[in-house]
DNA sequence: TTCATTTGCGTAATCGTTTACATTTTATCA
DNA sequence: TGATAAAATGTAAACGATTACGCAAATGAA
């Protein structure tokens, strides 16, 4: 283990002292032109890499931001982290990706942990405000996807226009003819999920049908499973409808093998549609309907957002809505 | 910004000195029980969080391990990297998840970043030696799925048994009645697709099938438009093959279509196999016969041996080389 | 030339831990 | 009861950076 050389070390070999070195680092101005070459090009000789603790420790901050995801297997998500990381990379700060199953008490731990590493910032898409819970005072925090239960707008906030993305994809259903449409969500605690139904039930408002409560069907998991079981269930219990909107893409596979299994044909007597436009809806037959979440602009927005917090700049706006597409495939309108 | 407190002021406040409440947090004994219980109760009502970039910066080492991951959108690296964070946050390790996109300069950025946050241990899926760069020197290093092309044994490694993997596929479609036999991959620099296309030779040799080379195709990436074109303009030429093994999921899903578009049903008259078992395998239809990799038992081994690693220890044995399965499927037997 | 500024650089305190060593207290035993 | 060993606790020096402060030399104005 070859230990590197510290600071106070190269500043022998350099012929300078400590204090000059950091300045020439860090670009601090106060030195010669002529001192400044002395010192890069004994950092360059020596192979000098500075200790990030010790400079964590001094300043009280590392570059680094800690991101938490609920799942990272929801391809959903793994885009959002794919993309935040580059965003972060760019401008020079590590990112520490935790994932956390879902679970609050692993989301807990692991916020406490990522404190502990004085990283410099934030990201989470969870549901829990930790600045009220006092857990993360005086860190630099944004959400993303999900706003906490108990903000109340103190909190940085970007997500998808979940109303639209419900209304637009209710409408599609509505405009191919459907006139009993369900709705399937997991859980409706996430602000996305309530988002979505909010949008359902404006579209339908609109058209002048009734929201019937039978037709709203939760799910324990947004997995394939899950979605086929409780239309089945439904199709059984003899409800009729034409139409679901599913609050992700893999309800609405799992919706459309259900019903397929029960004799409807997806889309003639069926239609169906999903959120969030994962590459499963175009591998899977029929291709599935759906709304399509601008991850891109998100992220790139919220890192923005999340580096002023974090070097000291005031925002002019701390809550954001990104606009939503259509994706209409065959699950609405055939091939 | 509330500060939290230090040790020395938990230590004022329960009475004792820092290096009293420094044993009790290492559990290093030297203490009283009743003292214990003053610390304990302190470190809690006054809840006390340890910098941790100081017990980095005196300790020379922090609770962190990076793991550097090709392409995260990829649904079979994407598993390793979730089961990687959880075996690691089981041992009380925090991970730095950094995608590199594939790319060798933005690789190597990110290594030399980990390195300078002073990270315990690294696991790697790349082609790189980075030991033998002295880029990582002294740090532990382990690598998974991928091995560096100019290893001379000195790494700790973890792959699949591909050369079985390959071999098992490929002699699926021998059984199936394939008599000529396409093989799909990216680059063959990889030692992950070596070890398959072993594999497959193997199976043929052992049928006497003799190779040709005109049915070994490569694709630029391990996407399905990839494998659909290259697949379509070998049909084109008027190439002729009754059987494709891929060597991932996506260019087995990108080979299927392609087929279908050619006009040859799949199983029934081109039979195919993936490698990995990614999901899209059984919502794709037909659903796709691939090798099932042991991912848990690979992440949770080099996770083990990382830690090893970390805490100095000797390790017996240094290659590992975990079984595979096979998962036979619609593209090859029908439904 | 003289005094005031500015510039360049070094000294040393500091961040919050760990830990070797010193010191005090308690336990043990003849 | 004393002497001695063992256990519990405290003191202070690191770790490697940043930075306030001070001093010397260079520059400029008169």
């Amino acid at each position: 283990m070859k230990k590197s050389l510290s600071m106070k070390e190269i500043a022998e070999l350099a012929g300078v002292s400590v204090a000059t070195i950091s300045r020439v680092m860090n670009q601090n101005g106060g030195y010669s032109t002529e001192t400044e070459e002395k010192v890069r090009s004994a950092i360059k000789k020596y192979n000098y890499v500075p200790n990030s603790a010790a400079k964590s420790l001094r300043t009280n901050r590392a570059p680094i931001v800690g991101i938490i995801v609920p799942d990272i297997l929801n391809e959903y998500y793994s885009r959002l982290v794919f993309e935040l990381q580059m965003a972060f990379f760019e401008e020079g700060y590590l990112t520490m990706i935790c994932n956390t199953n879902e679970s609050s008490t692993l989301e807990e731990k692991t916020v406490q942990a990522l404190i502990a590493q004085s990283v410099s910032g934030l990201i989470l898409i969870s549901g829990v405000n930790y600045q009220k819970r006092s857990l993360a005072t005086g860190i630099p925090t944004a959400y993303i996807d999900r706003r906490p239960q108990d903000d109340e707008r103190g909190i940085v906030y970007v997500e998808s226009d979940n109303v639209q993305g419900g209304y637009m994809a209710t409408k599609e259903l509505i405009e191919c003819g459907c006139t009993r449409i369900a709705f399937i969500t997991d859980m409706l605690g996430e602000s996305s999920k309530i988002g979505r139904f909010k949008g359902y039930c404006n579209a339908l408002n609109e058209a002048d049908i009734p929201i019937d409560p039978s037709l709203t069907m939760r799910v324990q998991n947004v997995a394939i499973d899950d979605a086929f079981q409780v239309v089945s269930e439904a199709l059984e219990k003899g409800i009729t409808f034409d139409g679901i909107m599913c609050t992700t893409d893999m309800l609405a596979i799992g919706a459309t093998m259900a019903s397929e299994a029960a004799g409807y044909k997806v889309p003639e007597e069926m239609k169906i549609t999903g959120f969030d436009d994962v590459s499963a809806t175009t591998l899977f037959r029929p291709s599935i309907t759906t709304v399509h979440q601008n991850t891109d602009a998100m992220t790139k927005l919220v890192a923005e957002l999340l580096i002023d917090l974090i070097d000291g700049k005031k925002l002019k706006e701390q809550d954001y809505t990104i606009p939503v597409t259509l994706m209409k495939r065959a699950s609405t309108r055939g091939e």
